[in-house]
DNA sequence: AAGAAGTGCAACCGCGTTCCG
DNA sequence: ACGGAACGCGGTTGCACTTCT
């Protein structure tokens, strides 16, 4: 047995509002507010409309200082961020952006900005990666040992921060490089087989950025109460970025499968100023990527441990249950080789 | 000029969550 | 503690408008 109907459809106006049921809704309201209760207030106006339309009209229309259209360059850069955190939770997102509505984002992302994000850049900024992986696989391949490129750039390259910290524990912050933002891809197949077969390729870690910050308290504004429990300014440090993979839950509403080798997914990365890893780098496969580590041959890790490799959003709702196994001594040691000339 | 295809967006739908008696 | 009502949200639909062929 389904649910009882919130009104009697058949005898309530659907479709466009006009412009005199918009004046009744919004004088009402702004003279006597919802009185809490959407379902009766059409009634009380004389408005043959279902109440949660009545909500959602207001809501999304009629309620003052509602912007509409004319999405920023900031505007963008927070939503797409905010995307890549929590994903589609656009009433989460709206509310970081005054005067947007959770629909006009929700919109304004799937007919504009995910075309913007994944579209013209891809093409030539995948040939020249692709190109200069090639080259940088061929000259240190006999001791790299990941399936994955890791490149290291500096975070003054950065245009701006991503909007919400990723967080490490200190202890470990401690050890990292400061202002590092790390961007990742898989290889591609032409790659593959240039390096013959010895990458093996699997979907899992498709790009992220790190920054490591200066200790402070976990900067979470979506859930400040939760996350000041787990994210305490003694134990975390922040990271202002994410790392986009596939197989954490919390990106996997990201449409990764559109994303191919070394794309990556914000506006931060400058190709051109990448530099490489050391090639004996080692990196935990099976923490980064969740697949098994029995199937690798990853190396040694003499550990430099740090778990969060998901949002200090997805910290607060679920104890952390992967992490990243790191040789410090390599994995942070940049490289002062340009791998793109 | 006209029909087809694409685009943008307001509105609807259904379901999970919250509230309250 | 329970159940019904209402709320809030994300996904989807429908339609007007624009662009393409």
């Amino acid at each position: 047995m389904g649910r009882a109907p919130c009104c009697d459809k058949a005898n309530v106006k659907r479709g466009p509002w006009s412009p005199e049921e918009d004046a009744k809704l919004k004088a009402y309201i702004e003279q006597y507010g919802t009185g809490g209760n959407w379902i009766a207030l059409p009634q009380k106006i004389g408005l043959r409309r279902c109440g949660k339309s009545c909500r959602l009209r207001w809501l999304n229309y009629l309620r003052p200082n509602i912007k509409h259209g004319g999405f920023s360059e900031e505007e963008d850069s927070i939503i797409c961020s905010l995307y890549m955190n929590i994903g589609s939770r656009w009433s989460i997102i709206a509310a970081q952006l005054p005067g947007r509505t959770d629909n006009d984002i929700k919109n304004y992302w799937n007919t504009k900005l995910k075309k913007k994000l994944l579209g013209k850049q891809r093409k030539d900024q995948r040939t020249r990666a692709a190109s200069s992986l090639k080259q940088e696989m061929n000259r240190k391949k006999e001791n790299f040992m990941t399936t994955e490129a890791i490149h290291v750039l500096h975070s003054h390259q950065l245009q701006q921060p991503l909007a919400f910290p990723a967080v490490i524990p200190q202890q470990q912050a401690h050890d990292v490089e400061d202002q590092a933002v790390i961007i990742a891809g898989k290889l591609s197949a032409d790659d593959q087989q240039a390096n013959g077969n010895s990458f093996n390729n699997h979907n899992s870690l498709y790009s992220c950025d790190i920054s490591f910050g200066e200790g402070q308290a976990c900067e979470n504004p979506l859930s400040m109460a939760s996350c000041s429990q787990q994210c305490s300014p003694s134990s975390y440090y922040p990271i202002h970025g994410v790392i986009a993979n596939s197989n954490i839950p919390c990106y996997s509403s990201f449409p990764f499968h559109e994303l191919n080798g070394m794309e990556y997914i914000n506006n931060f990365h400058q190709s051109d100023t990448l530099q490489s890893f050391s090639g004996t780098d080692t990196v935990n496969r099976s923490t980064i990527t969740g697949t098994s580590p029995e199937s690798t041959s990853w190396g040694d890790t003499n550990s430099l441990v740090y778990s969060p490799i998901v949002s200090c959003y997805e910290i607060c709702q679920q104890p952390i249950q992967q992490s990243c196994t790191l040789e410090k001594s390599s994995y942070f040691r940049m490289q002062q080789e340009t791998v793109l000339q």
